[in-house]
DNA sequence: TAAGATTGACTCTTCAATCTTC
DNA sequence: GAAGATTGAAGAGTCAATCTTA
């Protein structure tokens, strides 16, 4: 959880306002909506990370958890994951590392690429995964304060962002 | 940068889906909604990254300058730097330590607190806050792919969430 | 030569502990 | 004792270099 207290006021509308009155008003919307980005994620990460906390995950390792139990054979090849979730091999190597040394994952050899690894779920890894869901789901992604209605625009909106950002397509 | 190659599909689309089939449709669209910000933020802060690199600065030190500039005399006390941009103190004796090694940012005791510690901006400090920001509005904030009135809409639904959270009042 | 994966160095963030001053 | 700030340790990310296999 980065910082504590509960401001009196938006500090992004305050933002805004300076940047207008710097005459920087043809990008003063696209600094506040950045902003409103990255403050957004600050606070979900932290609430996930504080849910996942109690079965010794991170966000980052939940999501290669759920993308590995999602996947046909329950197992992905390391760079799979990686392009999937738009991380670096490094950070993918760092996750596995911690998932297996939890026994939620086992590495093996790809059988199709000897230069390759998969990463593949185990039976404790599906069990955690399934209660780590259930406690996301209730803490986090059914209690964000908006309406179904506004949360399927926000996902619209920031599709458009990302696909202009070059996410994918 | 984290990751390159750009998918040929929109994986939170395909998460979505996933999440229905298997019976979380109550919780479908915030998780739609809540990896759709998270990976917003990643690309958004991998290019303001590259951006100010040219500067020598980090997003999160790009921050603190701005504060800084737009602050009444030009200086704030460490806390409220923290306070403002939702991090941690030692986040924030981070950020000035590097920014004062730049040499854009000073130190003083606080005269109205013998405990406390101002961070003042330089002369040197404003002039690369100001190119900074003429390249960040350029290359970042007026391109984001999004009409004004999309930009406007996002940053009203995100206030919601992040009022929701107790981000602000 | 290129691709998959790993390692080490560096950066940034968080937490707990500490020091000084209120 | 509590608040402002700093320090050190641990977690996680990026980048560059390396090793193995295709």
């Amino acid at each position: 959880v980065r910082g504590r207290a509960s401001l009196s006021f938006d500090p992004i509308a305050e933002a805004e306002r300076q940047w207008r009155a710097h005459g920087w008003s043809e990008s003063a919307k696209g600094m506040s909506a950045v902003t409103s980005i990255m403050r957004a994620q600050q606070l979900l990460l932290a609430r996930a990370d504080e849910v996942l906390r109690a079965f010794e995950l991170t966000f980052a390792r939940y999501e290669v958890l759920m993308l590995l139990s999602f996947s046909r054979r329950g197992a992905l090849p390391l760079g799979k994951v990686g392009e999937r979730l738009q991380v670096n091999p490094a950070s993918v190597t760092n996750a596995i590392d911690r998932l297996e040394s939890a026994g939620l994952v086992t590495r093996k050899p790809n059988p199709r690429d000897g230069r390759g690894t998969l990463a593949a779920i185990s039976g404790h890894g599906r069990a955690v995964a399934g209660r780590a869901t259930e406690a996301m789901n209730q803490e986090v992604f059914a209690t964000l304060g908006l309406s179904e209605r506004q949360l399927g625009e926000t996902v619209a909106l920031l599709r458009h962002l990302r696909r202009a950002a070059g996410d994918f397509q």
